[in-house]
DNA sequence: CGCGAGGATATTTTT
DNA sequence: TATCCTCGCG
């Protein structure tokens, strides 16, 4: 027998040896869908039904691209390397880049992030001379997302909607939004997909190119496509036919983006002659967190029918903490996390949340237990202002109608270039049909307006040179002359903060990051490929499973992965479920059944579930019922314990309570008072190492690598790291990060 | 043009 | 409760 299928049960196998016709995968959580995905890639290949770039396989993050490319170069050593294992945007991105012109756009278009797309849409508001209060920019965003992601136009859009004064109005910020993006030379991430659909219904040709290219069609997360996804998908397949979706409509858990969870569900109806493999053997968690989720989802109706089983062990109850605060529960499931931490180390243990807001008081509890962590989520790296602003001065110079790029850095380092000027220079843009760009570097145009003239002239001469130069040398070396010409990395270095230094540190990884992109100099492609890895491959701090901390995170972050030890913290009414779902109704509750279907089953082994008696939420303190998911549970299936006033006063309680667990546990650095609210939220955040501990005290001399000696006079708990106030001999005293700064006891 | 005060506002967010 | 955003002042 084929070695392929070796190690594989039976439903794998057939997923695998089903490579012709509609094929659709109903994988459970942890029954291994990624191993058959791949293992059938490499049959494909090995049985020479196609060649490798015949075969198509998408994901929807980068994570999971990766994951997939790794393990199919495994499989198939040199031969898989031409498999395109890609994202749904990543894909459109570089099928689009090589037919712009077709859509009017060219090829070096930018790709606007939320951020941007925001810009834009406060722009348009006040074009059209709407209150942006009646028009705020997210719930914008949100109905121009929902409307691309249904595939309306704005015309389109506007018929849909009419006779609702309003919506007609949504409908002219629509026109004018995308309007403004098609002047920029950019889209957005929806434009991306949805360009591609666009692309392919009117280029017959292109079309059928790729249709042939992509012989065999895989899609990961199928329960997590909307429809343009699916469209995209069907275009794709209508040819060859050979589309293999694989998914669980058990954790479909993004409706609120706009997936649609019928396009899993009527996949037989779309596809009659689809062959349906059903993958239930889950070979991931023990019986009982496996029983305690199939309690929870079965409440769920209009659900593939499925259960899943194991081979694996009972393993232990799954237990039920009810706690007196939120506080408490914070303070005991991360003290429990400490006590076990032999059997289940840091590692091997997350603690997941419904709502971002409940992590900083975890946050907190692992900062004063001295508990290494790994918080997931918040903000993101590529959108730190000092990397959005050098990402903006390639973006100008790679593309020149890039308008809000140019905007973004006009001023940045201070240019002496202010709102006045600003609104001058656009409106002669306007008026004459330019770019900025282009008016900047026009120098007859800016006579008008008057002092700033020779500023703005003396800009547009530098982006010039940067222009001129980019053609030339790396992207490394264009950064970094970029960061020298402009005196942004001088203007950082002479600020001399904690805060500058961070940014300083950030800038350096973008460097690192830039000079993977070629060595070539004349490499000529190598800084549009930088930025749209920049624009779409986002997670630099991408979750590293090596380190020994725990982790923090919401539980949709958790989705597609596995811990040995899962907490799933604010079991509540009104928080998971949250408010607006109890409120809005069955389907909204039935996501969230899902969501938490999908937490339970991120636990191998042990599985707890927490919930607290009283919480503040949003300023009230809330006094809230337990999770109807909970109640769900047959209680002989549970553990349950009741934890109260475990910790009456934290603060003060915390440490002894380390003491009494462990007394090695005690904080070498004594934490004097927390203070929150007075930390940094720039920098590297989560991705800096938070000093687990500090080899100096109040009153020790230290040693900083750039300030010589001085004598440490205050320590304080900062949220991800200590912040150390030292009286340095030559310069004074300093306030600084413990982790950046590398302070040696002397 | 930058800062601080005060008001509005408050899920989840692969790209 | 905390954060984000806007407006007004220096």
């Amino acid at each position: 027998m084929n070695k392929i299928l070796e190690g594989l049960n039976g439903p794998q196998k057939e997923a695998v040896v089903t490579t012709e016709g509609p094929v659709l995968i109903l994988a459970g959580a942890g029954s291994g869908k990624t191993k058959a995905l791949t293992h059938r890639i490499a049959y494909i290949i090995d049985q020479k039904l196609a060649m490798p770039w015949n075969i198509l396989a998408i994901t929807f993050t980068n994570k999971a691209a990766g994951e997939m490319r790794d393990r199919v170069d495994v499989l198939t050593g040199e031969n898989g390397q031409d498999v395109w294992v890609s994202t749904f945007h990543s894909m459109c991105a570089k099928i689009l880049r090589r037919n712009a012109e077709k859509l009017g756009f060219t090829s070096s278009f930018s790709i606007y992030d939320t951020d941007e797309q925001k810009t834009l849409i406060k722009q348009v508001v006040a074009s059209l001379e709407l209150d942006k209060k009646n028009y705020p920019e997210k719930s914008m965003l949100s109905v121009i997302s929902s409307a691309k992601n249904a595939m309306q136009t704005p015309d389109l859009f506007e018929k849909e909607n009419m006779g609702d004064y309003r919506m007609q109005k949504v409908s002219d910020i629509y026109r004018a939004y995308q309007e403004q993006l098609q002047k920029n030379n950019a889209m957005d991430f929806d434009d991306l997909l949805l360009k591609t659909v666009e692309l392919f219904e009117y280029n017959e040709d292109v079309l059928s190119y790729y249709q042939d290219r992509f012989r065999y069609i895989h899609v990961d997360e199928y329960q997590d496509t909307n429809a343009v996804q699916f469209r995209l998908v069907s275009l794709l397949a209508k040819k060859h036919r050979n589309l293999c979706v694989v998914g669980d409509d058990d954790q479909s858990i993004y409706k609120f983006r706009g997936a649609d969870i019928r396009n899993i569900l009527d996949f037989e109806k779309t596809f009659p002659d689809t062959v349906v493999i059903k993958l239930e053997q889950n070979y991931r968690s023990t019986k009982n967190i496996l029983s305690v989720a199939n309690e929870v989802i079965r409440n769920n109706q209009g659900r593939k029918e499925k259960t899943l089983w194991t081979k694996n062990g009972e393993g232990p109850q799954v237990e039920f903490y009810e706690y007196e605060s939120a506080y408490d529960e914070a303070d005991g499931v991360i003290r429990d996390i400490i006590q076990n931490r032999e059997k289940f180390p840091y590692g091997s243990c997350a603690v997941l949340y419904r709502t971002n807001a409940q992590s900083r008081i975890f946050e907190e509890k692992c900062v004063a237990y001295n508990v290494p962590y790994r918080m997931v989520g918040g903000v993101n790296f590529y959108q730190r202002k000092e990397i959005k602003d050098l990402i903006s001065y390639l973006k100008t110079i790679e593309n020149g109608r890039d308008d809000l790029a140019v905007l973004r850095i006009i001023n940045v380092p201070r240019r002496g270039i202010g709102n006045v000027t600003l609104a001058r220079l656009e409106s002669i843009a306007a008026e004459a049909g330019m770019t900025l760009y282009d008016v900047i570097r026009e120098e007859e145009l800016l006579s008008g307006i008057g002092r700033a003239a020779g500023k703005i002239a003396d800009f547009g001469r530098q982006l010039a040179g940067f222009r001129e130069a980019a053609a030339g040398i790396t992207v490394k070396d264009l950064l970094e002359k970029v960061l020298d010409e402009t005196g942004y990395k001088a203007e950082l270095i002479a600020e001399d903060t904690v805060e500058s230094k961070a940014r300083l540190e950030n800038i350096e990884e973008l460097i690192s990051k830039a000079a993977e992109f070629g060595d070539e100099p004349d490499d000529q492609e190598a800084l549009s490929r930088f930025l749209e890895e920049v624009a779409l491959v986002a997670d630099v701090d991408s979750l590293n499973s090596d380190e020994d901390r725990v982790v923090l995170m919401t539980l949709h972050a958790a989705k597609g992965l596995e811990f040995p030890k899962v907490y799933m913290a604010g079991m509540e009414e009104g928080l998971f479920p949250g408010r607006m779902a109890a409120f809005s109704g069955e389907d909204e509750i039935e996501e969230e059944r899902r969501l938490c279907y999908v937490g339970m089953t991120r636990a191998k082994e042990f599985l707890a579930l927490t919930a607290a008696h009283s919480r503040m939420i949003n300023g009230e303190t809330t006094f809230p019922k337990t999770s109807r998911f909970v109640n769900e549970i047959p209680s002989n299936m549970l553990r349950k314990k009741i934890r109260t006033a475990a910790a009456k006063s934290m603060k003060q309680a915390a440490y002894k309570d380390v003491d009494s667990i462990n007394g090695s546990y005690r904080p070498k650095a004594r934490i004097l008072g927390t203070n929150a609210s007075a930390n940094y939220r720039v920098g590297k955040d989560f991705t800096t190492e938070r000093a687990d501990s500090l080899d100096y005290a109040v009153g020790d001399r230290v040693r900083h690598i750039k300030f010589g000696e001085g004598t440490v006079e205050k320590i304080e708990e900062g949220k991800k790291d200590f912040e150390v106030t030292v009286r340095f001999d030559r310069v004074g005293v300093k306030n600084l990060f413990a982790s950046f700064a590398k302070l040696k006891k002397v």
